[in-house]
DNA sequence: GAATGTTTTTTGATTAGTCAAAAATATATT
DNA sequence: AATATATTTTTGACTAATCAAAAAACATTC
């Protein structure tokens, strides 16, 4: 069995992976990601490598075995079963669910995620819009396009809002700016650097297109 | 912050203790109780004894400190809360619950757990019947009287199963002894070590008093 | 292409939790 | 009481995960 220290090196590998497009990840992103000292990761990353989970090119940086990736797709279903479930049946705000699903990823058995995943009613995507891996290790790869690369007059529907910060999760909210919303872009602006976009019923917000970047809608 | 096995340690203790009467905890008794070596809970003890959880006597036994069992009380509500929580909302049965419930309570913060008792409204008992210490620390302590030590003809009504193992609660809710049932006891022959009950609206069930002693009941 | 800066790896140490087996202590039995 | 048995403590060792700081490797810049 996986230590959850393990789950934790293997999923935040996974996501780093993702990030960077398919490149190699480095020792030092690992380490940022994990909060954890330089060394520390190049000693894990080798004894991962030596349980096959990862395949390291020293001095250049690391990805996952196949096995890797399906453990770190078990996690990464538990995370966002577990999200959606505390936003869904107990009620909590978006902006909390990521760090409690944090700790709940690692304590929760296939019994009950199984239970969960019935509840639910077999999900697709978490409280962000970030989908949730079959049981099988699947992931649905649906190419979605950032508000940043909206055009003024498009008309959209949110479905994914790829941060986990609090802050931003309530500002989002705040605004109407949640997954399956409905948005028409009032207005890009490259030489201001802003987007403002008017959520179905409510008020229309600008955003600098940082932020913009980190909202991904599907075109209607 | 302590540790899931430290929270362990002081649940474990908390339970001999109550099992043993209030005496001191014998080291070989936590030892058993934790499935860990001898010498282990000696220098596991001494450094909860340092950090005030535990009052330790060398050569006699253990007993927690009131600070230790405020921690032991809050980690009973967690783990007692899930298994309501598992078996009322997410329908598994009352025999797998102890396990997944171990995992659990180490990793639900306080604002899920209050959620979760929200959502149960308030529950004062677990699906064995077994107490749930309120959120300050107190536990209700009705005295019920085990089915061992009931006469023949007497009615009552299962409050408590003390018995975590699988094989025997599903024996029970097999036969409608679970929390909750009304019954008669048709016989108690002390010589034949044996009670006989007739769980309401089921055929009557003979059972030695040895398992008679783990069902608790309230005279009506 | 030598000097400077960044990243990665190595080294030596630390903490929490554990075990096996030896030593010490307490309890029972003749 | 003297011996045998059971329990507890000590000792030395191990694993997983971590850090700080030195060393090595790579990259950048003048």
């Amino acid at each position: 069995m996986a230590t959850s220290t393990v789950e934790d090196y293997l999923k935040q590998l996974y996501l780093e992976h993702q990030k960077t497009e398919n490149a190699l990840v480095a020792m030092g992103k690992l380490a940022d990601a994990m909060r954890v000292a330089p060394g520390t990761v190049t000693a894990m990353i080798k004894t991962l490598g030596e349980s096959g989970l990862v395949q390291y090119e020293p001095q250049v940086g690391v990805k996952l075995t196949r096995s890797g990736e399906q453990l770190a797709l078990h996690v990464l279903r538990r995370h966002r079963l577990v999200e959606l479930f505390l936003v869904k049946v107990l009620e909590l705000d978006w902006s909390q669910v990521h760090e409690e699903a944090e700790l709940l990823e690692h304590a929760i058995s296939d019994t009950v995620l199984e239970r969960i995943d019935h509840l639910l009613d077999r999900p697709s995507a978490d409280p962000h819009g970030d989908p949730i891996p079959t049981a099988a290790g699947r992931v649905s790869r649906i190419r979605l396009v950032s508000l940043s690369k909206c055009k003024t007059g498009q008309h959209a529907r949110i479905a994914r809002v790829i941060d986990q910060g609090a802050g931003f999760l309530r500002f989002a909210e705040g605004r109407g700016l949640k997954p399956g919303v409905e948005v028409v872009v009032e207005q890009h602006d490259e030489l201001a650097d802003a987007v403002t976009v008017q959520p179905m019923d409510q008020a229309p917000v600008t955003i600098g297109t940082a932020a913009a970047a980190k909202i991904f809608v599907k075109a209607l």
